[in-house]
DNA sequence: ACCTGAACACCGTTCAAGT
DNA sequence: ACCTGAACACCGTTCAAGT
């Protein structure tokens, strides 16, 4: 049922995963799935759940300067593999209706530099709205470009993967700040 | 028209704001809407400018370390002014349709470090991600607190505001990071 | 140029009734 | 427990026709 739903997702995009087409992939009425998911917005926060468990966590290493930027890419993988994985996982994060296995792991590994929970949940935070709003505008080009409405990325003129460079750019300033933190305090 | 526009977001918030609700505040048919708009997301786009432009840019004080934090700050009240700001900017801007003077306002900013072009572009994308998605958290709670589902924000047991406090901090993360990357290069 | 009236092709959700 | 059938109260958008 889950599964169906993330294959719709992928086939259609999120705009398009209707309840009604839902049923129709499971050649049921649209009503019968009420009886699984009390709204929508609970189908979709599953969803983001099983998005997010995608990819198995990362061991540590017991650096964090290392494990930090492993977990983002980890999540960025995770999104990715799902057509607008990270919408899906924004809307239900900010409904707080699941989808914190992913703030979690981020905290985690920042706990290891030896932050207090406050700062390393703050910074997780902050770190899990740059991948979500980095992975998202990624997700959003790649349907523009697979629609022809642009070029198909000028990107990679040297076979370089500029998404992914701008990522780990973005996730290194949060851990060089992070750094710059602990050393003034 | 805009400006009903605007005073039906914050009345309403952004899920109900819809295009014959619009037309019902303006007294007309919502057809009539589509001699001025092509479509919705232009409608919401207009907006999303306006919502920008809402606080005159800060003037900047020759030193970038201060002026980051003041354009995110101002950036962050320009969303705050209205119902659901951050969400319909947030939704603009990834299908490019425009507010993209946040952007140039936080890369302007950044550009006087000394940072070339490249960096300052991505420092600013990351910086404007993370504010986006830190106001659109705030302002999600805003709803549910007035709701009445959660008790209204333990938050200030001392007066202080947290949602502040939290924002400051990730601005300053990116700020100290962008400062060890100037150190190391 | 700007608007109306009417329609098209959809939505999410509810609910009595069936098995 | 799970599903159907039918309905309710909506959507965004189009288009001929009017002024």
């Amino acid at each position: 049922m889950a599964r169906a739903a993330l294959r719709l997702l992928d086939d259609v995009g999120l705009p398009d995963l209707t309840m009604r087409r839902l049923a129709a992939a499971l050649e049921v009425q649209p009503s019968a799935l009420y009886h699984h998911f009390p709204n929508k917005q609970t189908m979709l926060a599953e969803l983001a759940d099983r998005i997010i468990a995608g990819r198995p966590a990362v061991v540590h290493s017991g650096d964090w300067a290392v494990d930090v930027p492993a977990q983002a890419a980890a999540l960025r993988d995770s999104l990715l593999a799902y057509r607008d994985g990270a919408e899906v996982v924004e809307s239900t994060l900010s409904l707080g209706l699941g989808a914190d296995a992913a703030l979690r792991r981020l905290a985690d590994a920042i706990v290891q530099g030896g932050f207090d929970d406050e700062t390393a949940g703050r910074a997780a935070t902050a770190l899990l709205h740059f991948v979500l709003g980095h992975v998202s505008h990624e997700q959003q080009r790649l349907q523009y470009d697979s629609l022809g409405v642009v070029a198909p990325r000028v990107a990679d003129e040297h076979g370089l993967d500029t998404s992914a460079d701008a990522f780990a750019f973005g996730v290194d300033l949060f851990v060089a700040g992070l750094r710059a933190h602990v050393s003034t305090r």
